[in-house]
DNA sequence: AAACCGCCTTGATCCAGGTCAAGGACGACG
DNA sequence: CGTCGTCCTTGACCTGGATCAAGGCGGTTT
């Protein structure tokens, strides 16, 4: 475990920099014209963290959320024996945290880690909701959003509960396709450390070692490193 | 399995009605005006359903969320194998689909079933959107409202995870405690059919069965029926 | 180049919870 | 009052995935 550095870096964001630019074009603010935005906008924070370093533990007291600029992000629970479930890993584009703004419990529900070295933009709770209050549109773009990842949980829980760990590695997989190739055949890529495709799939490193084993060895993928060689989508695909 | 008659009733609702006030001082609405509550009102339709019978398929289209009046309504997930996740059974006074109204495919993510003989209220989204778009107090109460249900699911997957089922159903027990006696004893009420709670808690009902068993024979509860008596709180809780 | 370390794989074994099959309890209905 | 159906319990057995224990392999430190 890596450790970390008890001080993260901080600093206003530059309105020149081309973080501007990306927190600009997310869908969340692209309704807001120019003068909101940018009221909103010198509220932010630029964060930087190393790999490893722990943006929020859950339970602490939750004052912004975060747009990811650069790196991945980890979204995880952490049970009282040390188990690690990962939640989701939030990539370039994306943010997360929005929706504890609106909880009567204002503390992160998870743990916040940086996969990668990372570029986060953080925005503060209550900037947010003053913006909120005053941009009907906005507001609906959020509740899109919350209604998102709310069925995204959904999923989940669907897929830990009656769906076995084969069936969840397979359909990681094709979440990953990165060239579906002609008919049957395609390629993925498996970005992260096994380990940490493992908790997301919640099972062991050594359970996802062997499924993937026995999917080579059945000739349905071959893998390489981070790629995997889908030879056959149909009989990887478990039928649903 | 229950079948269901294929004619849902569905009436207009009666402003003198008890489900009219009981509507109206649900917290999604209380902080509207006679006027624009009104409005969304005459949409609203009263459906009555049997105990079995199904109220929409997950993948149906959605049009409408609904308002619990009387009886209970379990929302479930259903594999291809045709095995059951019940995700929540939703009590009287409180809503169920509204998250779906944002969503880009308005299908119904879960199946609605009557566990009991009930009353609902229908809401069309086409009107409550229309609402919300005038009303941002509205507004922020539904987006407390999505956060709350998300957060809620982020606990259900931490216990599908990271507990086991012995843990679940500890947890299970203890929400449905009616009475809290001196100290470390208190009396829980299973309400729902054991199959019901089975499923809920992602077991087979012969697990639960058994579970139950051994926190009898463990002497940490006595169980009459569906009245829990918890002799020991302490043993019960599993340590978090 | 040796020693170390983080990450992954493999094998052997274990166990929580599922499956299958057989009753038991109780209410509904002839 | 039997008999039927539904729901629950219990027993015997099975199995998917966890756990424990050894390596293997590439990278970086000395």
């Amino acid at each position: 475990m890596m450790q970390s550095s008890l001080v993260l870096d901080s600093l206003p964001m530059d309105k020149s920099s081309s973080l501007y630019e990306s927190v600009r074009n997310h869908y969340l603010f692209s309704g807001l014209d120019e003068e909101n935005f940018d009221r909103l906008a010198v509220e932010m924070k630029v964060k930087e963290l190393d790999q490893g370093q722990v943006l929020f533990h859950r339970g602490d007291p939750a004052d912004s959320f975060y747009y990811v600029d650069t790196g991945l992000i980890e979204l995880s629970l952490i049970s009282a024996t040390g188990d690690k479930k990962t939640l989701e890993v939030v990539d370039p584009g994306r943010t997360f945290g929005e929706a504890v703004t609106f909880m009567q419990e204002v503390k992160f529900p998870v743990t916040a880690e940086a996969l990668q070295p990372s570029k986060l933009c953080g925005i503060p709770n209550r900037a947010f909701l003053d913006m909120l209050r005053t941009n009907r549109d906005a507001c609906m773009r959020l509740l899109a959003d919350l209604s998102r990842h709310l069925h995204a949980r959904v999923r989940e829980i669907e897929n830990l509960s009656i769906q076995n760990a084969r069936h969840r590695l397979s359909s990681y997989i094709m979440d990953h396709i990165i060239d579906a190739r002609d008919g049957d055949q395609a390629t993925a890529r498996l970005e992260l450390p096994r380990h940490v495709i493992a908790s997301r799939l919640s099972i062991k490193p050594e359970t996802l070692s062997r499924l993937l084993r026995s999917l080579a060895d059945e000739g349905i993928v071959s893998i390489e490193d981070r790629v995997v060689f889908i030879h056959s989508l149909a009989r990887l695909r478990p039928y649903d």
